[in-house]
DNA sequence: TCTGGATCTACACACGTGTTCACTGAATTC
DNA sequence: GAATTCAGTGAACACGTGTGTAGATCCAGA
């Protein structure tokens, strides 16, 4: 059963895999370190490479190109979102409170994950087309996932479908918005984050509280 | 008294001024053309000297770098943007129902300079830091000039200061939101453009009747 | 009608870019 | 231990870039 075992996976602890995995992070951590600077769209392959220290056309073992590196980024980036959104759905303590919850939650992973949101919510308007794409094929998914979310909880799983789909587009708007302005705070500024926490909240509020008189 | 007149400024239908004007408009106009396909920071002072019919270095007899343009373009944008509010304080029906109301005038607006909001929705987070910079700062112009207007409506007249601010910061992203989807809906989809003026009075209703219970 | 100054042109330079190619040397396989 | 694979190297290329300088063209005011 062994001889068949792909190669590159099944040895991808070996030195010659460890190195080659230790350079492409460093590509990718330089491209999103020059991305905050500068913007991704504008950083070429050359000034990646040459953070990464490594010659430009080495860049090509580990990427096709710059746009495939910039797809790879966003993909890398929205993981980590859904990684995010899963373990919220298993707390059940969210269930109780998903306002609340959700705020923390949002804030605290931006601050986590900050290079990659930063890297998103620029690209998202400001990137290449392919960039562009990518991002909002990933944020429609994110909603509807976020919306199948919201229709299980109890006081509002009698909506129709198409009201639970806008109140998730809504919060997916709110959190790409709260995003950005965590985004731009400066680090440690932790009385900023927490007004954002508050606005975000109370807007989450403000939908949901909306939604249900609109209804009526 | 005449001799004392500035002569650019007395002299600005003669042929020379004209003609000055007609190939700085053109360099404008190409510099929002290809802003709309590639991105203002992605493109070349030689392109835009190119699409307007002109040699790369007589564009420095318009603007001194591809920066100080950038800058002109915003100013531009929202000069266009104010002009919009200030009419719209104008016109009693305004007052009468505000949210339809800056549901179509938003729509309209955007609409009919697509060039120049495409360039600012891109460019908020997208463009280089002098460029982000400014349009960060007429943003929140416009957001106190709102928020003026809005505490002069009788029904939020005697809401607390930081409350009407907030209602107008939320506005002013509402704005931002939905004047990014028209700016990406194909031209001639009015369909596309009602969904988006339904949506955007809905989410500003839900926006005042929110707070309104907020308050209590 | 002439002259000064402006708008614009033509040419040139140094530089950074993406991509190619043959190569090296260490890890991996046989 | 020999052969092979392959991440990383370094030189070279064709090209687009911002900007400097010198000169052409043409309108303005005397």
């Amino acid at each position: 059963m062994s001889p068949h075992v792909d190669p590159v996976v099944a040895r991808d602890h070996s030195p010659r895999q460890e190195q080659k995995e230790r350079t492409r992070e460093a590509l990718v951590t330089s491209a999103l370190e020059l991305s905050q600077k500068f913007g991704f769209a504008q950083i070429s392959l050359r000034q990646v490479a040459n953070q990464a220290g490594v010659v430009p056309t080495a860049f090509y073992r580990h990427f096709e190109s710059m746009e495939s590196l910039g797809l790879f980024l966003v993909e890398q980036s929205f993981s980590t979102l859904r990684a995010m959104i899963r373990d919220a759905q298993r707390d059940p303590s969210v269930f109780d409170n998903i306002i609340n919850a959700s705020a923390d939650v949002l804030v605290e992973a931006v601050k986590e994950h900050k290079a990659h949101f930063a890297f998103v919510s620029r690209e998202r308007l400001g990137g290449t087309p392919a960039v562009r794409q990518a991002i909002d094929h990933e944020l429609n998914l994110f909603g509807s996932e976020l919306a199948i979310m919201l229709g299980r909880l109890p006081n509002i799983s009698n909506w129709t479908i198409d009201d639970v789909n806008m109140v998730a587009r809504l919060f997916v708007r709110n959190m790409v918005s709260k995003a950005e302005e965590v985004v731009e705070t400066p680090d440690g500024r932790t009385d900023l984050e927490d007004r954002i926490k508050d606005a975000a909240r109370r807007e989450m509020r403000l939908i949901v509280i909306g939604f249900r008189d609109w209804r009526s």
